[in-house]
DNA sequence: TTATAATATGAATATATATTCATATATTAA
DNA sequence: TTAATATATGAATATATATTCATATTATAA
């Protein structure tokens, strides 16, 4: 790979910079994209889908979601670990609800635009 | 795991059945899912990211989101093949361009969302 | 203080996929 | 038609991670 056939190539030139400076950064780079990552699993998205209707113990999750209490329970823990999930006990239950109102926001926007997706291709 | 020592037990078991009805079914998870998968990786996010600049040639998204020629194009072709860019050839060169709206409101989201997982956990 | 319920977890396995390397294809120029 | 440029791709490898299974932990009730 050279270079300098392309058209546009000064102004591609500059976006190419102009990109690599908005570029995020690293940790925040990372960050974004695990959260992605988070959603990007059938069964933790099942999960994030059920407690958006509130606050519930691991038994009506799994109940909601499908799965096994263990892989429900696994798949907890990264939700926490990432920062989509709270839990608190109460009790014999441990109860888990959603940490952040822009979750929901992303899963609205990913929906709005898989629907975009039914359509053809380039 | 039997239950019922849930508190809420009657109202949870409502939601757990709402949630159940209003998952997204099959296919249309497969979608979203598959959407956040593919902004998931930090490799791709940076081509994503480079062509919010607009439509690019190959040799330019290289240099705005680093990486191999191999890797980028293994890549490109990865996101075409999920509808998030499309292409067209213009002489000896490929220019990319994203393929939908959603996709910058999406980033956006996720970056507003990144920005306050910054706080402490639960 | 033992039994039961609710949840968590470690290890093992299976699967998915990002990257690399070498090479193929396609386009233009000489 | 040969050379050079731009991009794509197959195979191999390495790594990540979802699920399962068995079991541990914690809390309550008998």
């Amino acid at each position: 790979m050279k270079k300098e056939t392309c058209n546009h190539a000064a102004e591609h030139e500059q976006a190419a910079q102009k990109a690599k400076e908005g570029m995020l950064l690293g940790e925040n780079m990372e960050k974004v994209c695990n959260l992605f990552k988070l959603l990007s699993e059938p069964s933790r998205m099942k999960i994030v889908m059920t407690l958006l209707q509130g606050e519930l113990c691991v038994y009506h999750i799994v109940e909601g979601a499908g799965g096994t209490q263990s892989a429900v329970s696994h798949q907890l823990r990264v939700l926490k670990d990432g920062g989509v999930v709270k839990s608190r006990r109460d009790g014999q239950n441990i109860l888990y609800s959603l940490r952040d109102e822009h979750i929901v926001k992303i899963i609205e926007m990913g929906a709005a635009h898989s629907a975009c997706l039914l359509g053809e291709r380039s």
